[in-house]
DNA sequence: GTAAGGTACCGTACGGCGTAAGGTTGTCAA
DNA sequence: TTGACAACCTTACGCCGTACGGTACCTTAC
């Protein structure tokens, strides 16, 4: 009796989606998202590849999944007076989980679907936005600016970073390599990148996002006058010019 | 004597590093690059998959070869008086060098090699801030402004048009599955393109390049009291380094 | 004329991948 | 006791990149 009983008990805690989505997350934290495949997993759970397919419907469903566990971490804009102070916030703390996950923009960008946790974001983010008097269209043009920046910029970073680590020094090397007198404003940005402190980025991107908050803001206070909400939107719908530029 | 030369003759045009990057591109740009494999590019140019390796030394440097390709593409900004508008226009030059080959961005954001199209692609940006008066640091900044816009930019609508074109009519069923009582906005901004006439995000993509050069003009001349507009604008970011003067 | 050496290409094989199809085993309700 | 069911495994298929070792043909030298 006791027996079986005992193997039960050893074998069970019998995987979740769960259990199988922090896994992979830990893998594709430590080894890269190619890191990342179903024989790996399966092995670190203790168990066999094809035995995963009971919890997820395929590799999809799981990447899927990691993002958005990602996604879910991201801290939504605050309501309040400050739409600017409260985007800004949020925008940072958005690079902030792709900087831990350094894996996850990738696949964000990589036409993977959306999930509740990125519809949440987004839902919260354009919401903040229309509640800060942005007509509808310039919401979301606005929601495109700051998300195409957080992403480019958060990109740019880990594959950088990526490289330092892979080969720390390639950088260098590539660099003194190069015909300096031939590319000298090139020369001078790389230096800059070995100067700077590692910061992975980051004063590049607060340098970008509030470039984006301060033309933003411009464009708010110019057709909302007052510092009052919720004007009502001009719809300005269906233009199929390029939306002239703010001011 | 006739037949082996014939045959010879037949057979030659004997492949090269230029044509094999050229198929690769085709390849690519029909299926998307996870199309584009070893096997699959040998058969299109009647050879078999070894071969290819007489002309590079591995898929990667495929790889890094194509997206130099579509670097090159890229209209550098050109010199003269209107830095804004040079810079503009290298931009959208860019984006569009992206959108014809939407596999491209992916490419240069996952830590590939930097080649020489890229050096110069970024010298001659660079150089053409560090013209018109932008700092060192200043330029550095507005560099990395400007790339993350462009590639973040870009990677959406690359990832947007692709679900699009794979399966036309997923957005609409996806957000009419949505309770859209609870996601007003997200609704609102998923009508917002689904009613915009397919134009593949360049009206957002102008919108955002227009905020960020908007935002460096306004720095800009505040830093170089000779240029015409002087205006009593807050520097946006505190610099580690006051900014030199330039030239 | 023939031998040497080089260029261009091919055949085979290895270890990995995602996953379809179909077991096997242990648990528990009826 | 039975039978449904969940949890997990075995095997196999067709892809992938590429290491290694050929082979066919061309050019050049003697």
């Amino acid at each position: 009796m006791a027996r079986p009983a005992d193997r039960v008990a050893e074998r069970r805690v019998p995987l979740s989606k769960e259990r199988v989505l922090r896994t992979a997350m830990a893998i594709a934290d430590q080894g890269g998202i190619d890191s990342l495949s179903m024989r790996r997993l399966a092995q670190e759970l203790g168990v066999e590849a094809m035995s995963l397919y009971h919890y997820v419907s395929s590799k999809d469903d799981i990447l899927n999944g990691i993002v958005e566990i990602v996604v879910a971490e991201i801290e939504v804009p605050s309501g309040g007076k400050d739409w600017r102070a409260a985007v800004r916030s949020s925008a940072i703390s958005f690079h902030d989980a792709l900087a831990r996950h350094r894996w996850a923009a990738n696949l964000i960008m990589s036409g993977i679907g959306v999930g509740t946790a990125r519809v949440r974001y987004m839902e919260a983010l354009l919401g903040r936005l229309r509640e800060a008097g942005f007509s509808a269209n310039m919401t979301h043009h606005a929601y495109h600016a700051l998300d195409s920046h957080i992403m480019g910029s958060t990109l740019w970073a880990a594959g950088y970073s990526a490289l330092a680590k892979a080969d720390p020094g390639a950088v260098q090397r590539f660099v003194q390599k190069l015909p300096v007198a031939d590319y000298p404003y090139f020369a001078e940005h790389v230096d800059q990148h070995l100067t700077k402190s590692a910061r992975d980025g980051v004063s590049e991107f607060e340098f970008g996002l509030d470039l984006i908050l301060d033309g933003l803001e411009k464009v708010r206070s110019a057709s909302s006058p007052r510092s009052s909400t919720r004007r009502t939107d001009r719809p300005i719908r269906r233009s199929r010019r390029p939306t002239r530029r703010p001011s």
